[in-house]
DNA sequence: CTCTTGAGTTCCGAAACGGAACTTTGCTAT
DNA sequence: ATAGCAAAGTTCCGTTTCGGAACTCAAGAG
């Protein structure tokens, strides 16, 4: 299977994987949470090669998750924030983030906090339940076909 | 930079890139949610190489992801399951399942649902806060730095 | 004794990647 | 004026990884 193929899955896991699935566009999203915006700050602090950054770059643009921005014109010079579409990617960093934490941390603990601006504490980010509002757990969830599941079903999630 | 640097890094999303940062290990992950848990089984439903599928349930076992238990002697053969800390990925699979829903869906709707089974609804995943509860975005969110970040500053989140 | 199952391994050509140099446009300091 | 610099890429080349298909090994089944 390649890469383009993925995205015509009945999975929403392997279409989400087909614009995200990749070190380096993950690593390019959260530094984009960070407020890290432009081609040679991206390079630097990532140690991509700028070949593959402008690659990845372009295809995040193309997905709708970026969006390539003038912030100079003369000479003219591009930027890239992220549109709606790539902030709500932030619960899959936050998802990242958490498990790092916990199972790869250091001695030293976790190299980043995070403040919950609505209650001002530093908060762990947990999976809750739409509905009820309580935490939802690998054990505690009942995985059903939906509206959208594959004809014969193969493939899914 | 080359995947084995990422661990070392002062971030918890590369440190976690470095084990599940490839689509097929997030394809892989997915499918053991669904209970796959033969090398057969993973390769027909993924389409994916047996020499990369054999290549990345290693580097799985060797994260602590998954266990490699024998399900029969004579012939030995083996299958895989998640551990605790592999269960503990289902936020990130969920995460990325609810982006996918909500933006690479096809007109008819997301291909599973998902039911909480402390309340027997239907539901959403929702990130919130482990001190009010309350919903976490992008916007709502501060980011500090915590104990374990890099000294003088560099590479981080 | 041949067939089938299951979990891999081997081999090869194609694609992607890492590293470093080069390009382009306009600004800035001499 | 002119040499240097900054920013955002592009080009080139050798190495690594990947996709595809065939092969191995062990044991039970017909």
């Amino acid at each position: 299977m390649r890469w383009a193929e993925l995205e015509r899955e009945a999975c929403s896991v392997a279409r989400t994987v087909s614009v995200v699935g990749d070190r380096w566009s993950l690593l390019i999203l959260r530094d984009c949470f960070l407020r890290v915006r432009r081609f040679e700050e991206f390079q630097a602090r990532l140690g991509i090669t700028r070949h593959v950054l402008a690659d990845r770059l372009r295809k995040l643009v193309e997905a709708g998750v970026l969006a390539r921005v003038a912030y100079r014109q003369r000479p003219l010079r591009y930027e890239y924030r992220l549109t709606e579409k790539g902030l709500d990617l932030n619960p899959v960093l936050l998802a990242l983030v958490r498990w790092g934490d916990a199972h790869m941390a250091g001695e030293r603990g976790p190299p980043k906090l995070y403040e919950h601006r609505a209650c001002g504490h530093v908060f762990d980010p947990v999976m809750c339940c739409s509905v009820c509002g309580g935490a939802v757990t690998a054990r505690n969830i009942r995985i059903l076909d939906g509206p959208g599941a594959a004809p014969a079903a193969a493939n899914d999630a």
